[in-house]
DNA sequence: GAGGTGACTGCGA
DNA sequence: CTCGCAGCCACCT
């Protein structure tokens, strides 16, 4: 973790995001210390994509359950497309049941 | 070394 | 109810 740079920290609690379930800026960054700074989280994935392995960006919405980085994927409705394709909701750009699905890494990841 | 940026969030009006 | 503003911190130029 200590080796690893807030992007990469980023990436991989991301990729521990279980299929078909979503998170938010704001847990990811609590759950790596940062809270507060949600804005690093989104600004960390602004750079995923240059990341390998890929990193499930599309699993990553706003507080509200929204897909605000859909414009990232470089096709806006690639991100709606990817989390309909894993079983996800999407209605009006943010998660149906955003509740239902959402995953958060403080408490899954939870000691 | 200093300044600017941003895929967010929470609160106030 | 909706809209706007300030705080937040790592990375880039």
């Amino acid at each position: 973790m200590e080796d690893l740079s807030f992007y990469d920290q980023v990436y991989q609690v991301v990729r521990l995001i279980p299929k078909g379930r979503v998170s938010s800026y704001g847990a990811i960054a609590s759950y790596l210390g940062t809270r507060g700074s949600a804005r690093m989280v989104g600004y960390a994935m602004n750079a995923a994509h240059t990341a390998y392995p890929p990193v499930p960006a599309q699993r990553v919405v706003n507080r509200n359950g929204m897909l605000t980085g859909k414009f990232h994927f470089g096709s806006p409705l690639l991100m709606q497309q990817l989390l309909e394709n894993e079983g996800i909701r999407v209605e009006n750009d943010k998660i149906a049941d955003f509740k239902k699905v959402f995953w958060d890494p403080s408490i899954e990841l939870e000691m």
